[in-house]
DNA sequence: CATATAAACTGTATTGGTTACAATTCTATT
DNA sequence: AATAGAATTGTAACCAATACAGTTTATATG
């Protein structure tokens, strides 16, 4: 069956970086994969509690928090005021446009970047941001 | 002289956005052309506020954003909890040492990351942030 | 099965960077 | 000198994020 199959999978997903399978944290890894929206703290909290009346916003950042520290989520820090998160591991980019605040993923590739400047430098993360204006935005500004 | 030289200079990069050089302004673009560190707004009061006892924090908030509006500066969100800002405007990288915490830039080349993900999108800014350790860092941490 | 121990979760209080806003000071023009 | 407009100031408010202590849940052991 289909959702139990998705439990078992982040569960063992879990299970292989030591993190206890909880209910709460599949709930909030099974979010954070089926949106490539990068939710923040309190969009996962606001859908999530619809389904598990209990949760806290405080479980929610702890479990962000231990994800990023065991690297299956990393921190998307594209806007000033709010973080978000994304489980998506491999090396892309995000664009945000500015009219309609958008986030999507672009992908590039990652030893496209010369970093001769960084030699002798332990690169761990990298995170590409871009703004601008998506075609959408742009083709309605210009029937302004 | 040398002071009212840069003066000068500052003076009328500012005018030429359209803003009026006022004494806290070119203070203020003063400290972050000659930073490298890019500096956090409570940095930047800290120091200016010596030699400006009437500086408000308010005014450091405003004008950078002024800055941010007019293109003559950027924001850098290499951090989660405080932005950073630079007046820097050329195409490099951030990269922030994990371990000491210092930010400094990289050059790589712009055009070398391939975007076609993004054809038809207007590009208007770029920031790229490397995390990772420093050759110093790294050297202290084997010898543990 | 019951109990003990640790881990996970919860709710509230607090922190700290940032902004809102009204009052004040400064600048430029007449 | 007087006025208008802009710049600056200081306080209050906002809000994302964390600290923390209490509660619940899960696991292990007898």
């Amino acid at each position: 069956m289909e959702l139990s199959n998705k439990t078992e999978i982040i569960g063992s997903m879990l299970l292989k970086e030591n993190i206890k399978p909880s209910y709460a944290r599949i709930r909030i890894m099974e979010y954070l994969l089926s949106r490539k929206s990068h939710p923040t703290v309190d969009e996962i909290y606001t859908a999530l509690v619809k389904e598990i009346p209990t949760l806290s916003k405080t479980t929610v950042y702890n479990t962000l928090n231990l994800f990023v520290k065991s690297n299956i989520a990393r921190v998307i820090t594209i806007e000033e005021n709010e973080t978000r998160y994304d489980a998506d591991m491999s090396c892309h980019g995000h664009f945000k446009c500015e009219s309609c605040k958008a986030i999507r993923d672009f992908s590039f590739k990652c030893a496209a970047i010369d970093t001769s400047d960084l030699d002798g430098f332990l690169i761990r993360e990298k995170n590409v941001y871009y703004y601008g204006l998506c075609p959408e935005c742009l083709a309605s500004e210009s029937q302004d």
